[in-house]
DNA sequence: ACGTAGTATCACGTTGTCGTTATGACGTGA
DNA sequence: TCACGTCATAACGACAACGTGATACTACGT
């Protein structure tokens, strides 16, 4: 939240990238989460958390369930360009690899 | 470099943004880096060669002098986005608790 | 009031990352 | 070949992040 940077960290991780794809279809509860990504509740519940705190996601408590859905589905956008751009990357060093030999 | 999530982990470091955007306007060697950034010589480096291998950065020997440039500008567009998504997120972190208040 | 399902948090060990200091390697010019 | 400037790497300590297991908290139904 304070810089671009750890702006960025929030994405840097597999699970919490993992648990924040699972909420692109729509909310959900963090049982369901755990369901569909097979993480543990505890870890689930952590990520989660940290989404919120970067204000990714969204935290709406329904009964006792506790319902997340994604704020900004612009997220998704940026994670599209990104793979665009490492995927641009791999060709480029593949390329100079080829140059090489 | 493997996951979506390394790539996004070569961004979520401030002195290594730091020298990411000191090359912004065209290449630069090692020393040149670091009396821009102010960071150690070592330091500079280590991020450099990070940021070579993430594909982000090529290495250019020249004489003695090394110099480095962005591959793909389009990095900084991403960036750019990356900071737009998180000062919306204050924005409604903001709202958010102007509701409660 | 009690038990239970759902969720959050704590404490812990493990691992990874960052930065520094010191040293090594390389090219260049004297 | 020697000294110097430039860059890379190694070794180390400090610290943060990740994941787990156990435990607390909360809302609901009975």
């Amino acid at each position: 939240m304070e810089s671009l940077a750890d702006y960025f960290k929030v994405f840097s991780e597999p699970n919490r990238l993992t648990v924040l794809e699972t909420l692109r279809p729509g909310p959900l509860n963090v049982t369901a989460v755990v369901e569909k990504t097979g993480l543990s509740q505890a870890l689930v519940s952590k990520h989660l958390k940290l989404l919120t705190i970067a204000g990714v996601v969204r935290r709406r408590p329904e009964g006792s369930l506790v319902f997340y859905e994604v704020i900004d589905k612009g997220v998704f956008q940026l994670l599209v360009q990104a793979r665009k751009l490492m995927l641009a990357s791999r060709r480029q060093q593949l390329d100079a690899l080829a140059a090489i030999l």
